[in-house]
DNA sequence: CGCCGAGTTGAACTGAATCAAGAAACGTGG
DNA sequence: CCACGTTTCTTGATTCAGTTCAACTCGGCG
């Protein structure tokens, strides 16, 4: 749990009383490989931290589904928009390997941002923070080649591209599998 | 100013006292037609609310620029990502037609982050808000063409493609003027 | 050992980009 | 309020990156 403690720590300085409260909350739960953890038309209850594995968020699709996001350890996962919609979320989540989450309910969140000095602040950070992403990715998908998407996420996760199949890869910048094997061969 | 009160109260409720605090540090100021508002190096310092007008956010290039947003009154803008971070932004703003603004720093907004009760709860939903829209926009990107982007814009936003000249909306879903000349005519 | 999913490669096809030119709409100054 | 110049939109021809369909290879696992 330290390691969330950490990461909590990196967007604002969290008292103890704040953070035991808040780990109060959290319960641990692991999932094997290839398990899915959320599936379409069903609502998002947690926000969860990854203290290990890998998961993917996807879109499935007959014959190629569109992935448009990995979580690595160390960080938070959701079905954010419907975590904070509460609607049907519109996308999978799976694991992709062996994995560790610590989980926190709607409801506690809504709590600790009530109940915490500093629970508001956090989640705005936060939510500020995943604006960023989305942000970045909405210019690269709009003035980018997948090509130069390609380099980029070699460049920036070099352990993305180690440790996950390529055609999940591709359909994260965008094109086919096919397309991104022939990418790879121009480049190389 | 009462736009803004009651854009804000649809957040959170808001007390008479924030809203004094709030309210005394907002600026007005004008536009004319086609101004740049914040040019590409510098660093955003202002989140504005729309009081009226219309603006657009854009990545200037040779021969069409990208343009991936637009904004109408009764919202807030900023080029966000560079207010967050003070950072250089990446990309401009201007007007389209006669604007009318009401400007918070970026120091003021922090002192109300800090002196207010219900500022961080207003600035995590505003920052989830946002990212719900850039999440949104993300699928539509990665899922749907951009002919299926135009229809979508014309249902959700009749009144920015009245207003809008068609090669800012092409460039906004990801295709040229011309590419979007022939898609028009191919639903009409 | 044989199967199966992942990756590669080839060939034909396609939607959008690019280059180019003309038509329409817009606004600005006389 | 008209005339002219500029910008925006349309249309055509060509090119190109990526899709689709299909076959083949490779590596891991039952």
């Amino acid at each position: 749990m330290n390691q969330i403690r950490n990461s909590l720590n990196e967007i604002s300085n969290i008292s103890d009383a704040d953070w035991n409260y808040f780990s109060s909350k959290l319960k641990k739960i692991e999932f094997n490989k290839k398990e899915t953890i959320l599936s379409n038309g069903q609502t998002e209850n947690y926000l969860s931290f990854v203290e290990n594995g890998i998961l993917r968020l996807y879109i499935p699709k007959v014959d190629n589904d569109i992935t448009f996001g990995f979580v690595f350890k160390n960080s938070f996962i959701s079905a954010y928009d419907s975590f904070l919609t509460q609607l049907p979320s519109e996308y999978y989540i799976e694991t992709l390997v062996k994995t560790t989450l610590w989980r926190l309910t709607f409801d506690d969140l809504n709590k600790i941002y009530r109940n915490t000095k500093i629970g508001n602040e956090i989640g705005r950070k936060n939510a500020e923070k995943l604006f960023l992403i989305k942000s970045k990715r909405e210019l690269s998908l709009l003035k980018d080649t997948p090509e130069k998407r390609y380099l980029n996420l070699f460049k920036e996760r070099p352990q993305l591209i180690k440790q996950i199949p390529l055609k999940y890869i591709a359909s994260y910048i965008g094109i086919t599998p096919q397309a991104l094997s022939r990418i790879r061969r121009r480049i190389s």
